[in-house]
DNA sequence: CGATACACGTGAATC
DNA sequence: TGATTCACGTGTATC
């Protein structure tokens, strides 16, 4: 079982005097490489506490794993991102069929109001990290807010501020900024 | 100099035989430990072609370097295409002309010219009779809302309603409705 | 056969 | 003091 040194061994291993000095110094020089690379190992890891060398291997490990898991997380997010911020940047008119002509209502006022309750409801959406800002500019109706709001959390995203606008007779504007879950 | 071994040497360090052999038990835990830890750390490690103990540390540093500066160039990256996001949406809404016209006009569709312009802040604004909506997506900075209300009240604008939404980090949206005096 | 790499037992230092 | 940690010289295995 435990190994019997086999004592003063000349037996085993004929070693030349010189040989054993340079089995020495090369025994040397490698604990040497290996004591530096701790050195360095250890001077790169944040946060060490314990500086012995189980414990710069522990920390290093965790480290490894840390930085890892935070890559995986970055580039997830930046491909998320992207591609959110171009599904979401364009605006939106749902509504009907085929108009697409809005011109401006700048000429007159009066049948702004009529003109823009046609093109009802519009939507705009912006993305800027994990935020989401949602614009309805619609006709008033009650209870439409509710409605709103629980569809837009039905689409996994929690509101985080809300506001509505009552504007001119019969529109609303509302406002939602909510998170990505 | 060289060291001359104490030979039998009771002289220097007394060991009860007991002793002894928990010492020897000791360092072969620990010894036991660092080859696990090497393992672990040679697991994580990909690419690794040798597999020595002054590799393997080598290699780890190397590796985490890689990874702290992949990390810093994720994160570099992740905040600059935040913004370009939050730059993205921007549309000509400049004060200057009458016009209110939000949306470009069907005929040009050179809409993506000098992308890089800022076109910060983007106002925009809705009338309906005598109410007046004014919305205004700008970089986030103390006094901006006090300053832009008292812009909107020396217009002859009475101030109905507003919020403020900060959206992502480091921009504010503005709502405003108003009524003409 | 060198050269290289490792684990071992051991003495010493540190807490 | 006892427990931990280290560096050292050494025997041995692999290429």
């Amino acid at each position: 079982m435990i190994k019997t040194r086999p004592f003063s061994s000349m037996a085993t291993t004929t070693r030349s005097p010189s040989h054993a000095q340079d089995h020495i110094l090369a025994e040397r020089k490698r604990r040497e490489k290996l004591s530096q690379r701790f050195i360095a190992l250890s001077s790169i890891v944040p946060g060490l506490k314990k500086m012995d060398k189980a414990s710069v291997l522990g920390d290093a490990i965790k480290y490894v794993k840390h930085l890892q898991e935070k890559i995986k997380q970055l580039e997830e997010q930046t491909k998320k991102r992207t591609v959110e911020s171009v599904v979401l940047v364009k605006r939106y008119h749902l509504p009907a069929a085929d108009d697409d002509d809005d011109h401006s209502n700048s000429s007159s006022n009066d049948d702004a109001d009529d003109d823009t309750r046609r093109r009802l409801p519009e939507i705009e959406a912006r993305a800027s990290e994990r935020d989401v800002m949602i614009r309805i500019h619609c006709e008033k109706q009650p209870g439409v807010l509710a409605k709103v709001l629980s569809e837009v959390e039905s689409l996994r995203l929690s509101i985080v501020n809300s506001s509505v606008l009552p504007f001119g007779n019969s529109t609303l504007d509302i406002t939602i900024v909510a998170q990505v879950n």
